[in-house]
DNA sequence: TATTGTTATACTCTATAACTATA
DNA sequence: TATAGTTATAGAGTATAACAATA
């Protein structure tokens, strides 16, 4: 039916047909799509001392000056608790600042620092880097448009937002 | 510059022109509709007691009848340690079958008892219900090539396979 | 009374090294 | 010597509830 596979140190490839009509899941593309560029883009920032999450921080932050915690943990789509771990980090780094609104004084509001611009502009050529390469395998158009169809999946709404397990 | 943004109970949409050139950046994309999509699908895949990646390994098994522990991690691009911990659950629940290989006496082969089954085939309902809603939200041929471009992706071997931190 | 951010905590995921039994 | 699977374990990531300060 299907010669032996590889072995464990040369992996047997997902995109093979090993994987029968489940290639052809959205999900399961999403999912593996997301480890592949996750696992490379963990090791493009290593070298800036940062992690995925913390270099999308970083990037929003620079694109909002004055953000919120609050409104930065949406925009990343992550829990307020789960985002203030990393936050905490990237302020004791130096990178951001931590200001509170002088309104509003429950608020945070969050700006760079020189020294976190500084980094971002380094870490920033690592990820235009590797958009170049992905856009190189798939060519700029599709990388365009996967793009696009990527961010209106987003916007495809959750069947039960109300949801309490 | 902007209006006041939501409130934390109505969340900031990161489709928003808040994250900027940020939503044109593919990785950024990429994770965000992994979460969309992964936490819906944990939900639709509930009333099965499966999540996502145990439904995706009965998938898989289903479609590579005596596949070896070590070429299912591989195919989802996991670790066999994770890969164990829940397909001795999978096991456990009487899902699947572990058979020892007759000529080589290390591997085990994986098959689907007939409950795992029937079981798959009432999850992949699920799954179909809402690869369908996607289809809506995107049109149908969109879909399709969205997934051929995230396979195309996971194909993007990393720079560096190699390393170790 | 509601919201911002915090603490505490539990659960899951992920990664590595070291082991066994087979090859 | 190398591979399949296992164990143990450490480290992230994720989820919720409960709290203080402020609105």
């Amino acid at each position: 039916m299907k010669k032996a596979l590889a072995s464990r140190t040369e992996a047997v490839d997902p995109t093979s047909s090993a994987l029968g009509v489940l290639a052809q899941d959205p999900a399961m593309a999403l999912r593996l799509a997301e480890i592949t560029v996750f696992r490379d883009l963990a090791i493009a920032f290593r070298p800036f001392g940062l992690s995925p999450p913390e270099f999308a921080a970083l990037k929003i932050i620079a694109e909002n000056p004055a953000l919120r915690m609050g409104e930065l943990a949406d925009l990343m789509m992550i829990r307020q608790p789960n985002l203030l771990a990393f936050i905490s980090g990237l302020q004791k780094n130096g990178l951001i600042d931590r200001s509170r609104d002088s309104v509003d004084k429950r608020s945070f509001r969050l700006t760079l620092t020189a020294e976190g611009k500084v980094l971002l502009e380094r870490a920033d050529m690592a990820q235009t880097a590797y958009r170049e390469r992905m856009a190189q395998h798939l060519g700029q158009d599709n990388l365009e448009q996967l793009t696009h169809l990527l961010m209106q999946l987003v916007s495809l709404r959750p069947l039960h937002p109300e949801f309490q397990p």
